[in-house]
DNA sequence: AACACGGGGGG
DNA sequence: CCCCCAGTGTT
């Protein structure tokens, strides 16, 4: 593709500016952009929706109002303020960047795109993002909005995640972002996208390129960007079993870190069609029916959970640790979309997704 | 280049 | 039910 031309972008620059001016939202990290809170923000944006979001940043702040708040405890204690968001690894590699912040720069957030951009969980976009938005620095950012709002506006018909659309679409960003209020260039494109330049009714009536889109000149923009077919995702079926120790408190098993929901409770289960697979986890089961049968799609896998009442101590598995916890207590664990769904569908009363200990 | 990695909102 | 979201790291 043509990456857009310095005097194309300083148009649209202007342009976009000015709808930006005038349109913007009001969000949480907008209202104090310190560098911390812009970092966060973008973390948790990230395939995630701003309205989703939203929440989780203003308790996370409020517990971790610095880098250095959140070095000083263990990851554990990040999980409960994570927990729903998704993407766990996020709440991870953030964790570990505030430990290599804290202990290598001093607790000051790097202002060296270069230097930052090497920290755990920060990528291109995030790099961009940052730097423009807390820093001032002319760093371009290309995500789902900017990708679309630029194949539109230069009906790029190729598939954008082709290495040659890359390039342009990167170097039409960078075109974009040189020159006044880059921070406020890059949210303007990205606002754009995510409330006029639609990905299914686009209102081109309210967009600030309307005049130099190609794609709306054709009457069909939501053509664009192209989609590459999607791969169906991975039926799993799992068997699960709620058992309690002699106190009643139910036994739940924790994720690994690495890997699918990791660092997150669950009932102790694993991938089977038969309930007496529980007895690998040392688990017995007590019915040949399940008391339920919990339904879970991810973008990848669909999990069909049988949940059996069981009696013993759980162990083993691909589990680090197991604890039985009372129904009371179950409010300030992280817990996995899975068994939150099987628990709430049992009767327990849990509390939504959390904020926990505030 | 392809895949793993969550969960929810909206058509 | 499918699509898509202020992407990154791994293979």
């Amino acid at each position: 593709m043509t990456p857009l031309s310095p005097p194309e972008a300083a148009a649209h620059r202007a342009a976009l500016l000015d709808w930006y001016s005038r349109h913007a939202r009001d969000l949480p990290w907008r209202r104090d952009p310190r560098p911390w809170h812009v970092w966060v923000s973008e973390i948790m944006c990230q395939q995630t929706r701003v309205s989703s979001a939203i929440p989780y940043f203003e308790r996370f702040i409020a517990r971790f109002p610095t880098p250095a708040a959140l070095a000083a405890v263990d990851i554990e204690a990040v999980y409960p303020y994570w927990a729903g968001l998704g993407y766990y690894a996020r709440a991870r590699n953030l964790h570990a960047a505030a430990r290599q912040v804290a202990q290598t720069h001093d607790g000051e957030i790097p202002s060296d795109p270069e230097v930052f951009g090497a920290l755990k969980g920060v990528g291109r976009y995030t790099r961009g993002a940052v730097m423009s938005i807390a820093f001032g620095h002319r760093e371009p950012v290309v995500d789902g909005n900017v990708v679309r709002v630029l194949c539109r506006l230069l009906a790029v018909e190729a598939d954008p995640r082709s290495a040659p659309v890359q390039r342009g679409l990167w170097a039409s960003a960078a075109a974009l972002v040189d020159g006044e209020r880059p921070g406020d260039l890059n949210q303007a494109v990205m606002e754009l996208g995510a409330t006029v330049c639609t990905p299914k009714s686009p209102t081109c009536l309210l967009c600030p390129l309307q005049g130099a889109c190609v794609a709306r000149a054709t009457g069909q923009p939501e053509r664009l960007p192209v989609k590459p077919a999607r791969k169906a995702a991975a039926q799993v079926a799992l068997v699960a079993g709620l058992a309690r120790d002699d106190a009643g408190a139910l036994w739940l098993a924790r994720n690994p870190d690495q890997g699918l929901l990791g660092g997150q409770w669950r009932l102790p289960g694993l991938p089977a069609d038969d309930p007496q697979a529980l007895t690998a986890l040392g688990l017995t089961p007590t019915a040949a029916t399940p008391l339920i049968t919990v339904h879970h799609a991810f973008s990848h896998q669909r999990w069909t959970v049988a949940v059996y009442p069981a009696r013993g101590t759980p162990r083993g598995g691909d589990f680090v640790e197991f604890r039985a916890v009372p129904e009371a207590a179950l409010d300030g664990l992280p817990l996995g979309g899975p068994a939150l769904k099987a628990l709430r569908a049992l009767g327990l009363k849990i509390k939504a997704r959390r904020g926990a200990g505030r």
